[in-house]
DNA sequence: CTGTTAGCGCTTTCAC
DNA sequence: GTGAAAGCGCTAACAG
């Protein structure tokens, strides 16, 4: 233990009476004579070597790196998908650099230009601006639940649309018959915005009066939703004018059980909820926090981190789109 | 835009019409002759180039980079904890590497020694196994909410102890007359397993009669702490022989409400519960999810992150400890 | 199959 | 002050 420094390469070498490729050739699997192997891997493990990634990284200009930039762990949405996507990033055998932005579109590209510096494989993005045209060309980047303008950049996210319209399905099968839309969006378009253009679609079809509070997001949403829902009471006999809430996210939904109740209307009984995203309780029993359109969020990151890494073997498809489905949080009859 | 490499320093140097260590000492802020600067600048400018932090990195053995080891963002607390160290870490100009060992000891080993490889500048890690001797000595680490014995690496937590005995103490205000603990731990010791401490010395300072149900973790965590409960009750009169429950976590207190709420107790007026770590309701208003102690999550990132940088600068402390707070969230009287 | 060697892009002496 | 040059630890091309 009389050295303070990590040994390199050159180290091994010296202690293992080869040369230096030899070494580099054992620790990338390259084909070497048993004897060297045997003796290059002793004085490996004798001093501990590992190799230095920041020197491997500098030679081939792979730093075996994702990174993920994303709003927020705030929101279970966020910290699932950022959960999955480490774990591909670590099954891959790449490190996972986390970044929040908060949204804010200065962090956005202040996050995308590190990672640029930092010769990052490859840039998993939740943004709420259009980074497209700040991220370098020959560094792969993906968008996750968004879509930009003015570039085609791959993008992932679930089916949306047929999300919203799987909804309005689920209500009219479980008895309603005027489902109204509840939701707040970015005022930057994204993926989610299909979930409302389901519902109107489904309306169309199913011949119903299209309903709906769809605001800019804001620090108001709770009160304006609360207003919302007061506004659809008869005044005299206190019925609400609707029986059925498809609200835009699960949070959406969690406010609506949470007013209705204040309101002393009963779910499922008066109004049935479904919500979008698939959150589950904080119990230690598994069971999702309302009825719910549930987002592959596995498969999502899945997709994700293996289209990311196979981006300079093949051309990407501009957008992929995964299936959800509906899963039951007793805010519906079944 | 013909070259598809990015450019280097030489390319700048080069455009600037300067030698390379110029460009050099414009980047890091060393003196430089004006005229120089200006020209380099504007060179930068028009390549639009950006430093490679891998060449960076192997000249100067500095990644600008942190490791967070944490076993999942699962948890609300996790999740928190983790998105408050990455401000921190991006506040310091620092990237953050996510690793999510799922608890795993193989996984958390696994991330030292990629996280040594990669020469990050410090760990901060929240594990189920005593990683302190994977770590190389040149690379500062700090434990959270976790203490391993065989080897006085620095820690931080939260006070755990005060915050068993403040819990306890608030029951015992809200007219709680037997305060009872219930929780579940780790194999591997924990700061955690101070709250339990805490409980204990409250209950002998106020003459109390210590009744708990402290269990290893395991997957009928639920299931035990229903029957811990109905074992409490009066078999008659359906009376439990406790008013009062301090939860070893936030989440074992939602299962508590949920199981007592099933057996037709009322929360707060039968029982009052108190839990642990902070966790905010899924609602976009702002209110605890029960009545808990709450941990200071931005100042004990903000905390891991400093004394990490300043490692190299002088010795950390062995053990830090930040201060706990009672906030109310429904399930006590006040 | 192995040893030697040139450089990846940068920082940092060292002369000037 | 600035320029030239060495070298961080590694990979890959080359010669043997």
């Amino acid at each position: 233990m009389a050295k303070h420094q990590a040994p390199t390469m050159k180290d091994v070498a010296r202690e293992a009476g080869v040369a230096l490729g030899t070494v580099s050739r054992v620790i990338n699997g390259i084909t070497v004579g048993d004897e060297y192997k045997k003796k290059v891997e002793a004085a490996i493990k004798k001093l501990n070597y590992q190799v230095n990634t920041y020197a491997r990284g500098l030679k081939t200009s792979q730093t075996k790196t994702l990174t993920l930039i994303i709003p927020s762990l705030a929101l279970p949405f966020y910290a699932n998908f950022a959960y999955e996507i480490e774990q591909q990033t670590y099954q891959h055998g790449r490190k996972l650099i986390l970044c929040c932005s908060n949204g804010i579109p200065e962090k956005e590209i202040d996050y995308i230009s590190l990672a640029s510096q930092s010769k990052t494989d490859g840039i998993i993005a939740l943004t709420y601006s259009d980074i497209s045209n700040q991220v370098p060309e020959d560094i792969p980047l993906i968008v996750f639940d968004r879509h930009f303008e003015n570039r085609s950049v791959p993008r992932i996210a679930s089916d949306n649309f047929a999300g919203g319209f799987l909804a309005i399905e689920k209500l009219l099968e479980f008895g309603c018959t005027h489902p109204i839309f509840i939701g707040y969006h970015s005022d930057f378009p994204g993926e989610a915005d299909k979930r409302f253009e389901g519902f109107q679609a489904a309306c169309k079809k199913f011949e119903l009066k299209p309903t709906f509070l769809y605001e800019s997001d804001d620090n108001d949403s709770y009160e304006t939703l609360y207003n919302f829902i007061v506004s659809h009471q008869d005044k005299d006999t206190h019925t609400l004018d609707f029986d059925g809430i498809f609200a835009n996210t699960d949070l959406e939904a969690c406010a609506a059980v949470r007013i209705l109740d204040d309101l002393n209307y009963s779910v499922p009984a008066d109004v049935q909820i479904i919500g979008f995203d698939g959150t589950k309780k904080f119990l230690p029993i598994d069971e999702y926090i309302v009825s719910t359109i549930v987002q592959p969020l596995p498969a999502l990151a899945k997709k994700c981190v293996e289209m990311i890494l196979n981006a300079e073997n093949e051309p990407l498809p501009t957008l992929t789109l995964l299936p959800v489905t509906y899963e039951y949080g007793g805010t519906t009859i079944k």
